[in-house]
Order: C-alpha cells, then structure tokens, then sequence
DNA sequence: CGTTCGCTTGAACTAATTCAAGATAAGTGG
DNA sequence: CCACTTATCTTGAATTAGTTCAAGCGAACG
C-alpha cells in the first residue's frame, strides 16, 4: 500500500504550502515522506480517529465530509493535486474533524506527526505558512457558513458548481466539465439540501440550456449563466 | 482612546494563547501592547479593512460579524475577556475577514501587525499555538455548518443559547442569565433565520417553564431542557 | 439479463418566512 | 413627571420554498 515515494522527480515545488523552499530543502522534505495510494472510495483518514498523518494529494480528488450523529453526511470541501490535508496532525492529541474519502483513484504523500512537527520546526516559515493556510480556509468556510444562512437553494447549488469548476475544471469544446464523479446527492450535501432539489434545478437549468448532466456527470455550456444565477445579477438582455 | 499598558497586573497569564510562558515573557509582552477601549457599539475594526491589529480582550463582550452584499447580517460569535482575536493580522496584506463590534463596554490589549510577527518570530511556539487556536475555530465553525445544514430551527436556537450560556453565562438565583445584551433579531442571526421565528420559539419555552425572557435579555431557568431540545434526548418522564 | 444504482417528476405536505398590526418597554426632552 | 418618540417584542394569518413520499425510468454492472 505504500512505498518510498520518488525524490527525482520534485512534485513538491508545485504545493503552494512548500513554496519558496529550496531545491535542497525539498528534496529533503520529499524523502522523508512515504507515497500512498488510495484507491476510489477508500478513505485516508476518517473523522474522530487521532491525527497521525499529514497529506499532499499528488492525483485524484478526495472529499472532505463530516458525518452527523443521525448519519447524514456533510461535504466540506474536495481535494485535489497539490493540495495538503491534515495539518491538524502537527497538533499533539488531535483526532481529524472530518473524513477523507477518494472519489477517484488517488496518490499522496504523506508525513507522520512527528515528521511533520519536525519540519514546521526545522523550516520555521512553514508554520507560518501553515498558519495562512487555515487562515484562508477559515475564511472560506466562513463565507459558506454565511451563504448557507441567508442564500436561496438554487443559488447555493449555482454557487458550488462554480467552486467545483475551480477544483476540478476541465475544459471542453462545448463548455467545462466538472472532472470528478458527482451524484445528485453529493451536490445536495455540498449545499445543505435534497436530491430531489438538485435534480429539479438542474433539470430546468438543462431546459434553458446553461448545462448538460448525467449519471455523476456536469457539464458547464454557459458558466456566465451560473454566475448570473450566484451573484442575483439581471438576466442578459438581447439588445 | 488608547494608552500604554499597566505590566504591574500580568493580564496575559490567564490568556490561552500566552499559556506556558514564564512571568518575564509575559512582562515583555505586555509591554509591547497598547490599551485599547471601546463604547458600546464601537467596531475594533470593520470587515475588508487592512488586518492591522491583533486584539486580547480583557474586559467586555464583543461580537463577531459579516455583512451580506444584501445587507443581512450573520453573527458568526461572540469574544470575552481573555479571548484573541485577529490573528489574520499576522499575515501580511490580509483584511478581516468579519467586523467585531463591541456589545458591552470594552477593553482591550493591542499589538500591531509588525509586533505579531516579532512575537511569533521571538516565541516560536506562539505560532504553532496560533496555528492549534485557528484550527480549533475551524473545527468549531465546521460544526456549525454542519448544524445550519442539517438540523431544525428550534435545535439551532437551543445549540445558541448554550453556546450563549458558555461564553457569557452569570449564574442566578433561579437559573443562568446571559450577560450581555441580546436581542431576538441577534439569535436570529447567529441560526440563520428570523426575528419571528426566534420570538414564538422563545415564546413557547417561556410557556414551559424552560426560560424567562424580556427585553434584550434571556434567562435560562433549565438548561437541561434546552440540553435535551439541542441533542434530540427523550422527553424527561417523572416515574 | 436481471439487478442495482442514480436520476426524474408529480403530488401532498410542512417548517419556516413574510407581512401586518398591535403591545410593551426604554429613552428623551419639555 | 408626563407626553412623545423610538426600538424591541409578540402574535395571527397568508404564503412559499423546499421537503418528503411514491412511483417509474434508464443506464451501468456483474
């Protein structure tokens, strides 16, 4: 399952979290990792379970959800190449607040507690730098938390569809698709509400032609639609 | 409106962030601060400003919010005496991401952004502790959006005022009064739905005994009620 | 080739919002 | 101290956005 991960090639200068290190440096960083694989729907780390591990998704995307005690499950957030995990393991005692769970096959490299605890001490900006992370991420989440409390549904669901262009965009001849297997309910977890709303929206943004879908499957035609919809702009007029 | 600090009463040593450094830190630490007041209704500073201070509360209750582009607002909590805040100030050319508005009369200890980073600089577990102080937030917040996500109304408010009753909590004769001004459009604000909604709900409780409310001013006459209304526990029977 | 899984859609329902009107309490100035 | 003003709170009635339930469709998969 996991193995001594390849220092020869330098996949560490493209994390954002690393950056601004030295060749050395990474290179040093990078043997002390190990890679590790997961395969689709396998999880890295599930919630409540203590921290041990610190992670950078080389390939695939992950998701990030939290389950509730009546077993309804909460999206976070995804992760994907050249994005880091788990830095809640640099803290002593921690357990991870939510699940990792690949949604495609996915590589990693990964870094024990003490491992890492030694690098925010050996290379003190990445503490720092680790600090601006969660920052940015609090702040996100902060944003969302605001949208969920005073959006409408179907502005929410025109809102995640256009984060999930950022993570996982891939473009098309006829527009962008979103590059990861999404289902109706994932959507409903990402935004707070039902399959059976999402599949109603979605179906009448396909009637108007803003997008075409499938089975786990978005395709974007018309993003500027979307966008309309998120920021209650006025509809486009023809003259 | 602000002066040096008194260093002859170690404030700091009952601040969770300062924790675990010795009397002459704490000493220099202080000295390093300005005293900073606020009235009642004073913003320390508005949301989008420049991240130019970091704050330490020693006295008074302070909220924290975020304006929708509509103009509704979302109180994502509450900060009192020994508490941080604004360590986003630590990074450079970062805003607040929210406003904090004093409720009650205020003071505060005051570093600006150049100190900060001297003292996270100077005191190397003092970033590491940051970094355990904003995860901790996060986890906070993560479970707040999962709450706004999945649970009614009615648990929302009881999960507020319990929170209310941790951070501002005076014990009463007949109960636990929140000591600071709090009115229904506030609990509306901090679940995410409406003055109205908060009014019946409160009224209701009032009906059962559960609380005593008034003006700006909620009494909690038996927080194991709103305990099992927050946790969705069976009613209490009386064999 | 049948079964599973994801998706759609209609119809009934309901939790919560919105609107409206009045009650209560707190400040303000004469 | 009282009248006036303002802000908070309450409650009913109408409305609605979104949920829930149910039934059926169609593509993927072993």
């Amino acid at each position: 399952m996991t193995e001594k991960a390849t220092t020869d090639q330098q996949p560490l200068h493209n994390v954002r979290f690393f950056q601004g290190l030295d060749s050395a440096a990474l290179a040093m960083i990078a043997q002390a990792s190990r890679k590790q694989r997961a395969p689709r729907d396998a999880f890295f780390f599930t919630q409540d379970e203590p921290a041990t591990t610190f992670y950078v998704l080389i390939a695939g995307q992950a998701r990030l959800s939290q389950i509730t005690p009546e077993g309804r499950q909460v999206i976070l957030g995804f992760v994907g190449p050249n994005q880091e995990v788990g830095i809640v393991a640099a803290i002593e005692q921690a357990t991870y607040p939510l699940s990792l769970q690949a949604v495609t096959d996915c590589e990693a490299l990964a870094w024990g507690s003490a491992a890492l605890v030694r690098l925010l001490e050996q290379y003190p900006i990445l503490a720092l730098r680790a600090l601006r992370m969660v920052t940015g991420r609090f702040v996100q989440l902060q944003n969302r938390y605001r949208e969920l409390a005073t959006e409408r549904v179907e502005r929410r669901i025109a809102r995640a569809l256009l984060r999930l262009v950022e993570q996982a965009g891939q473009c098309e001849r006829v527009g962008v698709r979103i590059d990861l297997p999404l289902s109706r309910q994932d959507l409903a977890e990402m935004t707070g509400t039902t399959l059976y709303t999402v599949s109603r929206t979605l179906s009448q943004w396909e009637r108007q032609g803003f997008l075409e879908t499938g089975r786990e499957r978005v395709l974007i035609r018309v993003p500027q639609e979307l966008n309309r919809i998120a920021e209650d702009l006025p509809e486009a007029s023809s003259s």
